[in-house]
DNA sequence: TTGACAACATACCGACTGGTCTGTATTGTA
DNA sequence: TACAATACAGACCAGTCGGTATGTTGTCAA
């Protein structure tokens, strides 16, 4: 059988297909997956709509679906999870990753976005049972991932017993959409810093 | 000066206004608000667009602000802050909120369309400045209410003095969000109970 | 009784939506 | 070299959107 990622009419078939993904996070990202527009992303890629459905014949929803587990699912990995697996003291780390990334989003200004995958829950997980599971797998590992380094970390004597690693991992993780979603109609750096700084001291509690 | 709201044409001026006030929310909390369709909101408020742009001339975004201010907001007082204005004793009776709440929107299986003001604020925040500065009075008078109480709390040796007011409140709101967000992507009612107890324990931590 | 005006209803509009259809150029394969 | 398949481009479509213009009806002050 023949490789088929490499065969490529016109010039580039992998990359057109990236290219368009990445515009629909975009345009999903900021203008929501109801109000994004497949004109919009298909002229921000530089392409056109018969890319757009020779990749994916199922139109839009197909996209959405597409974003989630192809753009969302990997930068929820690296940017929550990769910190956190296999760490024996969650509380650390935890501190850590949210003291860094508060500071980063405020920054980059993208805090006024909020969370994609937050943003993606929020707008269509009543509407489109596709979407809600695609989402709650992530989230489902999100608070999985937390509750393992926790019970990890009463293990290693970082953390006191009397946790219950899926229940601080499940408030741990509603924090942080709470906090973003915050940020996102407040706009009020301090505030995100300062519930932020609220989970920390709450983290803290939690040692032995 | 004659008495407007008595003079109706018609039938029924203001009932006509409220009817499409009521049908306006039902339709962006279901759908969204870029998502929610004017043709919707008239029909099942049994009128027509011309008594829509009648009482709201500036068309949806009109609408939309009006669903927040006289709406939503009321919401909000009826359901979080009057049971918290004068608390002495925040701990108790947030506890027992949370608790209800949760209890209630599971029954009701409200909790699958999740917060109509965090809906709201996800989706419009970023999009529209006249939603967002709508939507962040409304937080910043939550997050005061349970300021105030957590501060009268202290006095009453009912909290602990080392607790910052505003910091817990901006994580105890946060984690609403969170916890209702949670909800609508998990339709787990173990979820929001566990997540929800997490957060009655937090608040334990808090007594002096 | 008579305007004047509020309170609608209805028909209609251009813009835009997601989606389809057909044509075409490029490619690997036989 | 012939052929089929892939990878697009671009025109086109019906439907829906928010919004407007005009018409009609009930109410009230003069």
């Amino acid at each position: 059988m023949a490789k088929r990622a490499i065969s490529k009419a016109g010039r580039g078939a992998e990359s057109t297909r990236a290219a368009i993904l990445n515009a629909a996070f975009m345009e999903f990202y900021h203008n929501g997956f109801q109000g994004g527009s497949l004109n919009k992303i298909v002229e921000s890629a530089g392409t056109t709509k018969g890319a757009l459905f020779h990749h994916f014949p199922n139109g839009k929803q197909e996209l959405g679906y597409a974003v989630v587990d192809e753009i969302i699912g990997p930068i929820l990995q690296q940017r929550w999870l990769e910190s956190l697996v296999g760490s024996k003291d969650p509380i650390t780390d935890l501190k850590r990753a949210f003291r860094q990334y508060v500071k980063e989003d405020i920054e980059s200004g993208n805090y006024v976005q909020g969370c994609p995958l937050n943003n993606m829950a929020q707008e269509m997980s009543p509407l489109d049972e596709g979407f809600r599971k695609r989402i709650d797998k992530l989230y489902c590992l999100w608070r999985k991932t937390y509750a393992d380094a926790f019970a990890a970390g009463v293990k290693a004597g970082k953390v006191k017993k009397s946790v219950e690693p899926a229940s601080v991992a499940a408030l741990i993780v509603a924090s942080q959409m709470g906090i973003w979603g915050t940020g996102k109609s407040s706009r009020s750096l301090e505030l995100m810093t300062q519930a932020g700084e609220a989970v920390c001291s709450y983290l803290d509690s939690l040692r032995p």
